[in-house]
DNA sequence: AAGGAGAATGTAAGCGCTTGCAAAAAGAAT
DNA sequence: ATTCTTTTTGCAAGCGCTTACATTCTCCTT
């Protein structure tokens, strides 16, 4: 794991014959070198194939321009658009951003967020609130700031950047009801250490409450992220005495998941069964019947977390969260029960 | 950008009143110093939120345990399951992943290859064969070696692990001409700097050589990569005065934005228009009706392409190419043309 | 009790880079 | 020409860490 051969600055500064205090200008200030010298370095860079090291460069220059984000999966779309966003606008401000992921699983998340900022990361923009707060101590003691992002709460002094999880699922579980349906089921991914997810429950509770119905009666099912999880949770409740007439997804990934069941169990959508989703993600758009799920403005949630952050990293000034709105997507999953 | 008060090596030496030098033995090689002042030192790493750095440590152990990866795209899964699996044999073998992307750009390939060059990646893993000679050359002379993934092609000297794309699209178009298509069309990606896009092109065009019919005929559309492009594409090549009865798209991305158009313009698959993939990515098996498709072996590929690249950063060693098997994953949106 | 082997710890050099300061070179003004 | 600026360059310290080597401490052996 060792690369003996590769050019240093002082090759390049004895190829060009100079100071490696001007090599380093070269590349850092070129405006501070003569055109004549500038091009004699810039020569030898390119001839030996030079390249900078990193961890030498943020170690004498004690700057890393490094921004580090850890994301519960890679595996599907629902983080991507936001990252790509939230990276293009880091770009422009000359940061490099570290992606990490946790497989939603905190230990792997604390390990992550150490590697970063073993690596440089000088700012940390994560998913959601929750986690172990000896994270945030050690975070504070490094001096790393950190912005939370895919959620809204302004009881937390945390800065975060996000939507309301709760009332805009309730926004949805509201349209719901109001078509008429009674007998309501979710899946849900798992609620520890995921407050998105904790949130989403609520916000249908509090749908349910609002309209007179029992909170206590919604038959909640957990599981683990993915299609497969919420084509499995779909079948148990579907396997009760009295079914459903609607499955709410605490996200798009497990309402594809539902949906694909409920197709191989011939069943028909929305006629026999209304699915929604959460997040609006590009598939949502592709599966047949188009899913209803409420839209999140993932690029501008990641242009502004980045904006954000930023400011954290450099001014250090304490920001006020920030909310984004939600939208409800409308589209062919939901419609009113079977028998109303 | 500055990390100040971030805690040092020194600083937990002083702490725990011993040396450095016994502070990174407790940190790489525990058994070398005697429990006593083991837990002491660990006690006050513990106690400051010491985290090393990165940078200093690779600077002076002349080691990174980094490999770097550059995928042209994480917005969708084509490569998600591969790089997962790549990262997870990674991992067992105590090396980090360094992810970044290219948004199927040359110079961004380039950019990125730099910049984790700079950041210590003692190893590459790159998707196809196709780029600049001078990107090969400034790796060889920074002593990292590549590993192309995602192709086989045994008669590059470049080592790569993958499957040969020409001959799994070859057996894939045979089967669409033995179903009696003879009016084929094609949306593949811009086969510029992409030797995936230009096989699967190429294997069309041999089965249909093979089955008498003129290469030339093939009515190919090159599209940029996406949903959307797909479905543009598709609308195209529909407005022809004849139309095809088979639109054979070279990745499931494609497929999937023709499929979606499809269903828009009210068209039936496989009855009015079959359309077929390739890659066989979860969403394959969720559209509607499922995609016909090439199915790869993703994680296979991540996983030996993990071990090929260990090998070749440790031992040196010139690695031999591997090939991987690829087979036909038929579904639903392959059928016989309409008037046969 | 003395000597020696082996284990535990400390000392200090140096990894590749940036940057404050000083020196040298190049113009500008007299 | 000479002096004064201003620009360009070099010198050298030091960023936080690992590790070869030197030193000290333990614990046997005799």
């Amino acid at each position: 794991m060792i690369r003996p051969g590769a050019p240093t600055l002082e090759d390049v500064a004895r190829a060009a014959q100079v100071s490696t205090a001007t090599v380093s200008r070269c590349l850092n200030s070129p405006e501070r070198v003569v055109e004549a010298t500038r091009l004699r370095v810039l020569a030898a860079v390119d001839r030996l194939g030079y390249s900078p090291n990193f961890g030498a460069r943020a170690l004498a220059a004690r700057r890393t321009d490094t921004i580090g984000a850890i994301i519960p999966t890679m595996e599907n779309s629902i983080f991507a658009r936001g990252i790509q966003a939230f990276q293009e606008e880091l770009r422009a401000h000359k940061l490099t951003l570290l992606i990490a992921s946790s497989s939603y699983r905190p230990d792997q998340e604390a390990d992550q967020i150490r590697t970063l900022t073993a690596r440089g990361a000088a700012g940390f923009l994560l998913i959601g609130h929750d986690r172990n707060s000896e994270i945030y101590s050690f975070l504070k003691r490094q001096g790393v700031p950190v912005l939370v992002a895919w959620v809204y709460d302004p009881n937390n002094p945390q800065p975060s950047i996000g939507f309301d999880n709760r009332s805009s699922m309730r926004a949805l579980a509201a349209r719901v009801i109001e078509l008429g349906h009674r007998d309501i089921a979710m899946i849900s991914a798992g609620q520890a250490f995921n407050d998105r997810a904790r949130d989403r429950v609520s916000g249908v509770r509090d749908a349910m409450e609002l309209s007179g119905l029992e909170p206590q009666s919604l038959r909640l099912m957990e599981t683990t992220y993915g299609i497969e999880s919420g084509a499995d949770a779909f079948s148990a409740l579907m396997a009760a005495e009295t079914r459903p007439t609607v499955v709410m997804c605490g996200n798009d990934v497990l309402a594809a998941g539902a949906l694909k069941r409920a197709r191989q169990m011939k069943l028909r959508v929305p006629e026999d069964i209304s699915i929604t989703g959460f997040d609006d993600i590009e598939l949502a758009r592709l599966l047949e019947p188009a899913l209803t799920t409420v839209h999140v403005p993932h690029r501008e949630m990641g242009r502004q977390a980045a904006r954000m952050l930023v400011d954290m990293v450099e001014g250090g000034a304490p920001q006020a969260s920030i909310e984004l709105q939600t939208t409800l997507q409308m589209r062919d999953t939901l419609g009113p029960p079977r028998t109303v």
